[in-house]
DNA sequence: TGAGTGTTATTACAATATGGAATATTCTCG
DNA sequence: CGAGAATATTCCATATTGTAATAACACTCA
């Protein structure tokens, strides 16, 4: 029923501008999110064949004469609930960011949705409390290697929120 | 033959100090490592299943009385040979820092090896090409989302680049 | 013109990965 | 003494991934 994965997501950000079939699915994502997040052929097939056991989309099958039939997937009610549910939450690790964090950026973006300082901010809340809790752990350290473990999470965690301070500014609200 | 992940090279750095059976190795694993990496123990012994298979541990069984016998596993010199050509080559991306070029410090200070400045000065390198490249790509875009997205890796590989330079301090050749 | 390549469109299958449970004994702590 | 943790490994059911098979047509370049 539930799914921690994130491609699923990306594929229901793509099928909220309407439905599509698994090829099409395939090549928006291709042509589209290529520069972060890559997904195969199979996989796309695959995870929209589960997400339809999941009740997040249903599918309608087009007859084509000499060609195999379209099976066009449309998302349901419940398939928008859990997309936006999930583009409007932050992400747990600094290492999400690449990917997922990116992915809800480019659908606030894409669908034109309302509140992205606030999704942002969000984010910023919780790697903040991440630095703090690293900085504790580096103080109540001896061993250099463990502090230097800790010295790395902490400079990659400022360095993201740095960034994240700079794109309140680049998508500035509409 | 290959194998591209790394946790067969971990495995490989812990029964460089020494014969162990699956379980020990996880147990070393668990305690001394945890921090910044975690196998399963069903993972292990499928890892170390297979690297014998691919000729870079062998087994010996231990008879025990009233237990089942342990399966001792060695490192072959092609096991050596592999494990040291990886401890002393850079990661490709600075999202494998995290864990798999804190592992290779991680074996390098474990077992006394040399050369850690050379193996942290090779990681700037490949980090400040790659650095440069995307600064390239930035200034060659004109879409809003690519540039953030251009930015946030240029933000991650600079203060990667720094922490690197503060790792040559603390791991200063003994 | 025809051979090869690219695009549209989906399914099937094999190989691997991962997590969890099954098994069975011994140690340890209250 | 009994509960539960530790020792030690194997097995199995899914998940995931990559590759190939299929099939029609459009394009292209020599």
């Amino acid at each position: 029923m539930s799914f921690k994965l994130s491609p699923e997501y990306a594929l229901l950000g793509i099928l909220m501008r309407g439905p599509k079939h698994g090829y099409e699915v395939h090549s928006y994502f291709s042509s589209e999110m290529s520069q972060f997040w890559h997904l195969s052929m199979s996989q796309v097939y695959a995870l929209l064949k589960r997400m339809e056991k999941n009740g997040m989309v249903v599918s309608r099958k087009e007859l084509q004469e000499k060609r195999p039939a379209k099976k066009i997937f449309s998302i349901t009610q419940a398939g928008k609930d859990r997309f936006l549910d999930w583009a409007y939450s932050p992400v747990k690790h600094v290492r999400d960011l690449r990917i997922e964090f990116m992915a809800k950026l480019f659908f606030i973006k894409e669908l034109k949705l309302k509140g992205v300082s606030g999704i942002i901010d969000k984010q910023i809340g919780v790697l903040q409390e991440k630095l703090d809790v690293t900085r504790n752990s580096k103080e109540r350290t001896a061993d250099e290697f463990q502090a230097a473990l800790h010295s790395f999470k902490i400079a990659q965690t400022t360095s993201a929120l740095d960034w994240l301070n700079q794109c309140k500014i680049y998508f500035y609200e509409n």
